[in-house]
DNA sequence: CCCGGGGTCCACCGATCGGTGGATGCGGCG
DNA sequence: CGCCGCATCCACCGATCGGTGGACCCCGGG
């Protein structure tokens, strides 16, 4: 792609600090260009359209226009055009699973190495998908890690608040036994004991 | 400090990312000068002791060596030559509370803009402490935010992993009653009812 | 010196929770 | 159409939890 040129790259992040960084990076390499920052995910979208880049470099959690949001934006446009690499701090299931169902075309953590770096983002520039072990493990694995349902999240939620499992039921308007009921599934999906170890884990996978 | 040269800067974070940002923010500007990198707390001290600098950039959260354990450690050497600036990426009430009696210099979050980074390490290269909102209130006021102690932090912690209070008794070598005790106390001093959200507003707020 | 507060410990009681073993209706998909 | 997963509902029991009321010790201030 880009044939001769170099590979054209925006890079979104809502921190100046890793903005910085990754221009810095990426600027520096031979066969890379910076062509665009954006700081979340609604400027991303217009910063691209201006740009026209080979890759985008995606944060997921920004203040002011979700990241997920911002690539199935980029996505309705055009199904390849510019490959998009998140990369983000953790790679819980949760994030890899919405990312890369909203299209994505790879997936790195923030503490990647420049060489690291700079290789992932020629592989997506060239349609290979970049992938770390864990977002490998939570895509391809059918693992255990089973995706809670809306109304488990929302149990889940109203737990973490402190209500009791009868408040929660006055709360949405159902039985307790079935609040029960639902955070026993929660409890199963999320490989856990208890509503606080559920409501340690649900946290870590950004549920609540 | 360092009379007519400019101000010697070490950052020190785990994220090559944002070393790279850090350095290429402040390198560029006149009046200072990135003599040394670090990615962890141990690294730091060596590194420090090396370039003997005005100003060290902190990162707290760190995998091998904490930040507040280097915090301390430097302190120890010398009470005031090394500035510590934290730049970290929540200022919540425990992390602010640990570095600055660790002996930080100023707080600092990640999102802050280049301006305010490099007027920041001048302020405490000068000896001027800088502070965020929330780090002034969570210092100053006496707020209702209550310290836990040590033994009521472990058994939240033990409870956030989906330990029965008797398992917590039997791990810490207590009684069950004991335990019920310190979650009551842990309870009332974070605000809620249940353990439930006792683990939320203790992940919030960096306990757990 | 004695008082008080904080941290730690314990026993008992009623309320809540976790677990079992069901049941019904509904929607999508092969 | 039949299967499956989701959501909803129910009753019952033993385990666990939250709350009360105390106890001890240590340390620092009046």
């Amino acid at each position: 792609m880009s044939g001769a040129g170099a590979v054209r790259v925006v890079v979104v992040d809502d921190h100046p600090v890793v903005r910085d960084g990754l221009t810095g990076i990426l600027g520096t390499e031979e066969g890379i260009e910076v062509v665009g920052e954006a700081s979340n995910g609604r400027e991303a979208v217009s910063v691209v359209r201006a740009g026209d880049p080979d890759v985008v470099l995606m944060d997921l959690r920004m203040p002011g226009g979700d990241g997920v949001e911002a690539i199935a934006e980029l996505r309705r446009a055009h199904a390849t055009r510019p490959r998009i690499l998140v990369l983000t701090t953790y790679d819980t299931d949760r994030d890899v699973r919405r990312a890369m169902t909203a299209g994505a075309d790879g997936f790195l953590l923030k503490d990647a190495r420049r060489a690291e770096l700079v290789r992932a983002v020629h592989d997506v520039a060239a349609g290979r998908p970049v992938l770390t072990a864990v977002a490998l493990a939570a895509l391809a694995g059918r693992r255990y890690e089973a995706e809670l349902t809306d109304r488990e999240v929302h149990v889940l939620r109203l737990v973490s608040e402190g209500l009791t499992n009868g408040a929660v039921a006055r709360h949405l308007g159902i039985g307790e036994a079935t609040v029960k009921t639902h955070l026993l599934h929660v409890y199963r999906k999320l490989g856990v004991g208890d509503r606080a170890a559920a409501v340690r884990v649900g946290w870590e996978r950004g549920l609540v």
